[in-house]
DNA sequence: CTTGTTTCTTAAACTGGTTCAAGTGCTATC
DNA sequence: GATAGCACTTGAACCAGTTTAAGAAACAAG
């Protein structure tokens, strides 16, 4: 198992040494997922933090019609999970689903509640990502209100140009909380023009 | 300056030795604001996280078209402020108002700084606000989504009862992300009904 | 008390985005 | 190489929410 790639992702943030890390790498459990696989169900109480090393995964929300949601896309760097589900180990009220072949690394509960016990460098580092990830939602909601469609359209493909080659064209939609249909209009409109 | 509910407030979280509370208590700044003043300006880069004692502020973003868009209300027990220009010490792009007159503390960000770096269990405090604040707004753009404006302002009177005396109706509006003259025949219809 | 200012409401015309239904194209599998 | 299934597109009817404009109600300040 290389826990490389994950250690130089968290080291831009704190300094771990030797030990530290020997620790971390410890606590994670590989998998490899294939695409369309499950890692988190509704209703089932989220045991682990998911980080993804290589692939895509989405996780989503079905609404009381059975509309899908998207609440957030993860590739290679980038944690993911219920984090309500996880925090209050209650059942969960998002899915999460590879969009393509992925490797990633869980992190149990029980040990990521240890390890920031004991290292407070472990602490400050969820400390930040949490804070820089709600900036980002707070963006979003903003975006949400203040954009038209097609704007957020153009912004997510600039912003995550990777994701285009994962992602079909309608949890795209999703993401943006516009229908396929409607995505499909923008699309054309761009290119007529 | 008494800081003892704010300590109560942090106390639900973490559990503060004498020394901590009052070293904390030492960096907080507090204020008086009247209604309609100014905590924070767009432009003007955020040297404090704000946290609200009594009464009740908004932070809200204005877009291209001089629209306001209320992006969080924050009352008794709160912190708020721009944590993009906070965290990243670059200009605001929120502001944010006192609604009634309030009393406030301030926390600058330096200090904010070396508290967490010298007392793990405020490293944990944090992590723990920014986590749980992450999942409100990740339910919150979740609803925005699937909810209708009706729906999300059904949710707001009974998650925050004790807003609707301090808040503008049109200011709940732009906060569920509909014009005022919209949540006027929404509430117009309730009442029909 | 009254005058100006802001908030809230009402109503009519309008629009961004949805819904529904049908059709096209891809690829997967037997 | 037929059949099936899913992703994507197209178009027409429709609706939730906006815009514009005006009036009513509440409030603050002299």
């Amino acid at each position: 198992m290389n826990t490389s790639t994950i250690l130089a992702q968290i080291n831009k943030h704190i300094s771990l040494d030797e030990r530290e890390s020997l620790h971390f790498s410890s606590l994670l459990i590989p998998a490899k997922v294939k695409q369309g696989d499950y890692l988190e169900k509704v209703g089932i109480t989220t045991q682990n933090f998911i980080y993804v090393e290589s692939g895509c995964l989405m996780s989503y929300y079905t609404d009381k019609k059975g509309v899908d949601h998207v609440i957030q896309f993860a590739t290679t760097g980038w944690w993911t999970g219920d984090l309500h589900s996880f925090t209050r180990q209650q059942p969960a009220v998002y899915s999460t689903r590879a969009l393509a072949e992925s490797t990633v690394f869980y992190l149990p509960k029980t040990d990521m509640d240890q390890l920031v016990d004991r290292y407070p460098k472990f602490e400050r580092y969820f400390r930040i990502l949490f804070q820089n990830s709600l900036i980002t939602h707070q963006d979003r909601i903003i975006q949400n209100f203040s954009d038209t469609a097609e704007d957020r359209y153009e912004y997510f493909r600039q912003k995550y140009p990777s994701l285009e080659q994962y992602v079909p064209l309608k949890y795209i939609a999703s993401y943006l909380g516009i229908t396929p249909e409607f995505l499909s209009k923008i699309r054309r409109r761009k290119t007529e023009r």
